[in-house]
DNA sequence: CGCAGATAGTTGCAAATGCAACGATATGCT
DNA sequence: AGCATATCGTTGCATTTGCAACTATCTGCG
């Protein structure tokens, strides 16, 4: 345990730190082999895990934590590789429902073992049970207040 | 406590959100005043905590988690501003010294107490001590084997 | 000493980002 | 119904990013 006296802000920087370091790791990795990068796994995923497996742009962009203008250039280049497409939401004259494809679970089912590997690696190996318990309470957490505030 | 099957995946996952998350909300904040953004701040912050208030370019890139390329021209932006300078290193005609100026040590003063208030308001508010030591134990293990590891 | 290979930092380039502005549609108020 | 206002997704633009290539310098080995 630290004696750190300000463990707080200490967390904060180790936080960032780790993230930097780790997805830059893992990214690379990911990036040596010919699958697609982590962002379209995040994308991919978020799909999958919706009911019926489509959601709407900008809760899709709402939930990958990017901006609405992004994710439709990356939402772009997802349905050029035919692994979501767009279909015209039926309430709503305005949007589209993002829709995974038949290849886009397939593409997701390949891209899980080596990114889980690479999070196995990278993160679990070094940290207890008990303390992935206590970082996915207290940062969700946060993430629960932050998106409960001001509305992004 | 959750009783998630996979909490380290789970950790990892939440991770990720924390980071985009927060550094959205933290970074609009800062964007709202004038202060220079989150970036410039890790450079003076490192460069002051340094021996000497200076660091070689590859060491800053390293320490920051940036490719050398966009730390080349990150350090231009900061050089323009006055608040670091490029002194050429007596051990090494390739190479420079990165130096906070004394303008630098004021502005990182000044962008310290507005960072600090969003760090409270959105990450330590949030969890408790004991949760923040864990948090900084665990990560930071994991942050040094990253580092151990393959060279970057 | 002298040359091969590694390393420091910069630059060209292509890709990805967010903001602001835009057309299109939805919603609410009278 | 009719008009003001908000929201959806896209696009133009300026900024930032990393990779690969380049020059300059250092290091080691014959």
């Amino acid at each position: 345990m630290t004696k750190d006296k300000d463990s707080k802000g200490h967390a904060w920087a180790v936080l960032l730190s780790a993230h930097a370091t780790l997805i830059d790791k893992i990214g690379t990795a990911l990036a040596g082999t010919k699958l697609p990068p982590l962002d379209w796994y995040d994308v991919l995923w978020e799909l999958e895990k919706a009911e019926g497996g489509k959601l709407r742009m900008h809760e899709l962009a709402r939930r990958i934590v990017l901006s609405r203008s992004s994710l439709t250039r990356l939402a772009d280049r997802l349905e050029s590789a035919r692994l979501i497409e767009r279909v015209d939401s039926p309430d709503d004259g305005r949007g589209y429902h993002c829709a995974i494809t038949r290849a886009g679970r397939a593409m997701r089912s390949k891209m899980w073992p080596v990114y889980k590997a690479e999070i196995e690696h990278h993160f679990s190996r070094h940290i207890t049970l008990d303390e992935a318990r206590t970082i996915g309470d207290a940062l969700a957490r946060a993430v629960k207040a932050a998106r409960d505030s001001a509305p992004s």
